[in-house]
DNA sequence: TGTGCTACTATAAAATTTGTAAGTAATGCC
DNA sequence: GGCATTACTTACAAATTTTATAGTAGCACA
């Protein structure tokens, strides 16, 4: 009886989430592997080559998503170097940089707190 | 996580993420409703009811996966009375009580730097 | 007898995320 | 021409997350 419906709560649900400073925060880090690459980022500017090889195990398809995704959001900065074969360079932005020690705080509190 | 393959690329690479502190403290966070549930308990304790209330948006079935899911990581903790109709009041534990100055630096953080 | 209440369960469908495999452009080198 | 390189892109499939809808137990109350 219920025919389909044609807005998405899932997409108006998201709304919620992205009007709320906290939950925005916290989305635009839930990528599976943002955290890692983050944290590689860290240290030095990589180019994707390098990640690929680092994170060995990430897919190519997933590298470049995380990347753009992350890029999209502020938080890296893409350069790319009109050579052949391409090269491209990977750097957090100040944005990046003002977050981790924040996120230090977050990786002591799990070892602190979590369940073993 | 009934039914899983434990074989599948999907939950050998959630291992990488669990095994960081860093990510694994993400993860717990990462269901859509966590983090406006703890932010509401905050507060007070409350009972299913009245966060169904305050969450209408949010579907009963979601509303119950995501307590549980916070009870299981220790987030909450959870108190049935045994009455008739029944009452559940739930409360954050001292971990979440702990992680909620994060969270401020966090939200902050998003209020200065997100793009607007 | 029947309805209402609360805090869930059960089942299925919708939507998104993640993974696999293959292909592309542009250039240099043989 | 044929091959190699890099940073992707595309098409497709698998797995998970989120939403929708209905149903349950146990007792009070009419």
């Amino acid at each position: 009886m219920p025919g389909r419906k044609t807005t998405s709560t899932f997409t108006r649900n998201e709304q919620c989430i992205i009007n709320c400073n906290l939950t925005y925060a916290v989305h635009i880090l839930s990528g599976r592997w943002k955290l890692l690459i983050l944290d590689k980022l860290k240290q030095r500017q990589m180019r994707f080559s390098e990640l690929k090889k680092e994170f060995s195990y990430i897919s190519e398809r997933m590298l470049t998503l995380q990347l753009q995704a992350m890029e999209e959001d502020g938080l890296l900065k893409r350069t790319v170097y009109p050579e052949v074969p391409p090269r491209v360079e990977y750097e957090l932005t100040e944005m990046a940089i003002e977050l981790t020690p924040i996120l230090d705080h977050l990786s002591q509190w799990a070892e602190k707190n979590r369940k073993k």
